[in-house]
DNA sequence: ATATTCTCCATAAAACTCCATGAGAGTATG
DNA sequence: CATACTCTCATGGAGTTTTATGGAGAATAT
């Protein structure tokens, strides 16, 4: 299976052009994955990415909801600002611009892999996020226990 | 089942370019992994190595947690810090700048067995880190207990 | 027509491949 | 048993390919 890893930081032109990671065009490749979904994140000031496979895993997961709760109406916002974007012949894409204002980015994008999936974020609102997590993952003491099954335990 | 054993100090070159030592590169097959994981220790000033399969076991464990949650957020870290790479066929890898940087590496760089995993010193730090971890196990009298399914518990 | 999007090309830097060397371990053989 | 041979492994260098990125022109839409 795919798997996004890593955080690169890639530039955004003028047009809004920016080169997805070599590594996560591979991963969406492993997915057959034409293009990439894109839509604003739920939490933080970034943009989720992931490829054709996971949507469908989301909108099946949003279906299984019950149809009239708030919580799959909440959920399908983000099917609502999502978009779906076609990697050009160099490996780029176009930032659509509210993606780009929501995420406040200002000419560098930085992606940071999550497994199955992805964000874009801006450079510093991402150093930051990344510190306050570390912090709290330290408070909580969190390691990483492999059990058998290949589950994980945080303890 | 792949074990790592032993230790091996290589030499890091001008380009990052560092062997990765036979043992290793034969467990890493046995996992049928083609390529290696590398990714800060949240402990200590090295680098933490696995083979991919063992980062498959990490994605779906997140995945199995809650979305949103912090934890899986705290997980996180450890992917956006990770890094897959691949062994060219001379058996070497290239170190990512931000990782011989976070071990402080100078030339040098000492490979350590640690049984499903390894982790990169720079030799220095882990001599030192080594004769600390002795003495306290002198101190506490380490003890092993074999448990049937093959995990391993020290007490 | 004018702005936006898409295609194609150019380039520099980084990553990867291939080849060569030398040290050591192990083996063969006289 | 000593010497020569072979093989693997670590390591260095050179050349090729892939990436990221900028720009120009063609296609498309408004």
């Amino acid at each position: 299976m795919a798997v996004f890893l890593s955080t690169f930081e890639n530039k955004v032109d003028r047009k809004g052009r920016v080169s997805i990671p070599a590594s996560f065009r591979g991963a969406l490749e492993q997915e057959k994955s034409t293009g990439i979904i894109l839509y604003p994140s739920f939490k933080h000031a970034c943009i989720e990415g992931n490829g054709d496979e996971r949507i469908q895993e989301i909108v099946n997961s949003i279906d299984a909801l019950d149809v009239f709760s708030d919580e799959a109406e909440n959920l399908q916002t983000i099917l609502a600002d999502a978009r779906q974007l076609a990697i050009d012949s160099d490996g780029r894409i176009i930032l659509p611009s509210e993606f780009i204002e929501y995420a406040q980015l200002d000419g560098v994008a930085t992606f940071v892999g999550l497994g199955k999936g992805f964000q874009i974020w801006e450079p510093r609102t991402f150093m930051e996020h990344r510190a306050k997590n570390r912090e709290r993952a330290r408070k909580q003491g969190a390691t990483l226990r492999i059990v058998s099954s290949g589950k994980t335990v945080v303890t």
